[in-house]
DNA sequence: GAGCGGCGTTGATTCAGATCAGAAAGGGCG
DNA sequence: CGCCCTTTCTGATCTGAATCAACGCCGCTC
């Protein structure tokens, strides 16, 4: 049960970006009313398993999450990373249970939206339904770019292109575009971009040698970005929303 | 307006596959009523093209396709096949044009769903609504498994997955498992699983060596399923849990 | 502040799959 | 049927990233 109903959606400085997108104040009471806002869940804890079954949507408050898929072989696959705005649990609609874990990379709060209640509205409110398939749209066609980051490109041209990926991703959130932590290990990133996290440790020490970037530990900062996007390869159009 | 209106999907062997699923006869019509049934489109022949306006959702009535992501730098990414009573273009919902060309691997036939009036639709029919959802959903969660397969895995496991994952598709259409036409090239294979096509002729011949398959040029049947899926997922040790 | 465990870096070596180069097999068409 | 062109197959070689192996660093706890 969410006592912890700090704010709302109306309030919400991220409501630009998340579900509200699109209502009109006199609706967004009606989302509003079904959101439960839950407690920060702290570093390293799961907010739903893989194989749980699926109740509800989440949306990113603050921090930020990995989503995994474990293999039957115990192979894991970082599917993603889920940053303030962003939705989780769309891919589980269907069989109504969560295909991957969702793992908090620090200490992160959500909103819970109950899926029945979602869609309810969904019928209700012409606009809000147009936004929600608009964001389930939005994570096919982003994991279709991550299919062809995987498929066709070389080691460093992942890295580059996730950096400016995640620099994009923070700009959208009003942060600037060229300084920002990393809340996932180098172990994360490479599982991510299919690698393995020596050949990530290397490209660091490669890029920040060429002086694109600088970064202590997790402390990123973009130095040359248009050099950055020269390795990618890739005009960005952004990389993933759970990149 | 489509005077090809051959059928309806009333009568459509695929409407348990496809978007009818769910729906009562009593609301059949109305989905029917939307939908526009479309002349053949020939072999090697764009059914949409990257970049152009999204309009509508197509079905897959017979035939297939691959969906064909094109990077600036010339590279492409073959994201997927889509068969008999696949979806097609719910990745263009949210920018409103295609990020994937989506090409005919032989004589197909599609029905084209105006998106305007399917969001009408979903509107008044929660069933339909719900349906929608959960194919989007899947598409979402199978991007993600293939996410997994080109991040994780050797080239002898992606061909067999690949192999087993067509089996699977082809035996919800009611037809035989074991034995099936590869519509499509060794280079979109390739393409598709991040390999080239060499080694994918490599693997074939291997398989074949092995007593796994069976193939002439497209026409393969599958022989030892069960090794197929030991091959396709084996190995690996888990990564570090957290953070 | 000594010891410890998880993360990150660096170096040496290996190997799976890419690349390069042809040969063979279809397949459409005059 | 014979021609041409595309697709597929096979072999030889190369290479980018994995693997194997230490080691340093940082933040803990005791």
């Amino acid at each position: 049960m969410s006592i912890h109903a700090s704010g709302s959606c109306d309030q919400c400085s991220l409501k630009l970006l998340c579900l509200p997108v699109g209502l009109p104040d006199t609706e967004l009471w009606q989302l509003d009313e079904i959101v439960q806002r839950r407690r920060p869940i702290p570093k390293g804890k799961v907010l739903f398993r893989m194989g749980s079954p699926f109740a509800s949507v989440f949306a990113v408050r603050t921090g930020s999450l990995k989503t995994v898929l474990l293999s039957d072989d115990g192979t894991e696959q970082v599917t993603g990373f889920a940053l303030a705005g962003e939705l989780l649990g769309l891919d589980a609609i269907n069989h109504g249970e969560h295909p991957v874990s969702a793992v908090a990379l620090e200490s992160t709060s959500v909103c819970e939206i109950p899926f029945d209640k979602l869609d309810t509205l969904a019928g209700q409110l012409p606009g809000f339904r147009q936004h929600f398939m608009r964001m389930m749209s939005r994570e096919i066609a982003s994991d279709e770019s991550l299919l062809a980051l995987l498929g066709q490109r070389s080691a460093e041209q992942r890295l580059a292109a996730f950096l400016l990926s995640l620099s994009t991703r923070f700009r959208a959130r009003g942060l600037v575009a060229d300084r920002f932590c990393l809340s996932m290990s180098r172990a994360d990133i490479a599982n991510h971009l299919g690698l393995t996290q020596e050949t990530i440790s290397r490209l660091f020490t490669q890029f920040r040698k060429q002086g694109l970037i600088e970064i202590h530990t997790r402390d990123l900062r973009l130095i040359d970005m248009d050099s950055l996007h020269r390795i990618a390869g890739i005009r960005f159009e952004p990389l993933s929303q759970t990149a």
